[in-house]
DNA sequence: TTAATATTTAAGCAAATACTTAATTATCTT
DNA sequence: AAGATAATTAAGTATTTGCTTAAATATTAA
């Protein structure tokens, strides 16, 4: 889809090469942060987290609170773990959910916005 | 789905029930939160976004920008703009975008995250 | 080792998503 | 009014997503 789309005397070029240039630069940076994003996007993901920065749980604590199925929700905790947002630590049975550090940051600045929703325009 | 998921002896109900009363309060938060992370969670939509925060660009500026269709890039800003993160004024033939004030704040703090991926591990 | 519990994984399916191409709308210029 | 340009909308489709149910895995305890 290369283009021609305008053909408008206004049209700028070197702005376009300039900010096409830029993207491509972090492109590695928009797709991984996209990629996080849009899995905390997810209503269920996003309890889910917010619940695990809070607290410890099982998978079927989780159920429980969010009304969901186990299986559905470990479905949800198994791409959580593979982008890397939480950690699993097994004690007998049961099967305990952190905020990796790693993404600890980003995590809380998502869940930021939730606090904020009351006093800031979301 | 409501459980019967949990039997085990360290079940706490008063906590899993403290959790989903919590969640309950703000439910309308994290429905319009997810709503708005998971659009800008969209690779190509932050990508418009963190374009429109910057500059002034019509639909084929960001077509060429981003080298896809028209009609595609037309439809990603559909959706900015009818969750209300973007609002256009049109100039002669030519659609302009830009950031409503009332979105601007989680605007920012999302693409935040983007300049802080070169600084902390995202 | 056998039964029970906690969890995950797999298979299947309905709904949502993001493109494509074609048609439509709106504006400008002559 | 007619032709050209900018953008949107619509219809169609392939892919992705998120659940369901059923089966598999892992650990514990008798």
């Amino acid at each position: 889809m290369k283009a021609i789309s305008c053909i408008r005397e206004e049209k700028n070029q070197q702005k376009i090469d300039w900010y096409e240039q830029l993207l491509k630069e972090n492109a590695l940076e928009y797709n991984q942060l996209s990629s996080i994003i849009s899995l905390i996007g997810n209503e269920v993901r996003l309890k889910l987290v917010w619940l695990i920065n809070n607290d410890q749980f099982c998978v079927c604590d989780l159920a429980d609170i969010l009304q969901m199925s186990v299986p559905a929700i470990s479905q949800h905790l198994r791409k959580l773990k593979d982008i890397g947002i939480i950690d699993s630590v097994r004690i007998k049975q049961t099967i305990f959910y952190s905020i990796t550090a790693q993404k600890q940051s980003i995590v809380t600045h998502v869940l930021d916005l939730i606090s904020e929703k009351t006093t800031i325009s979301i």
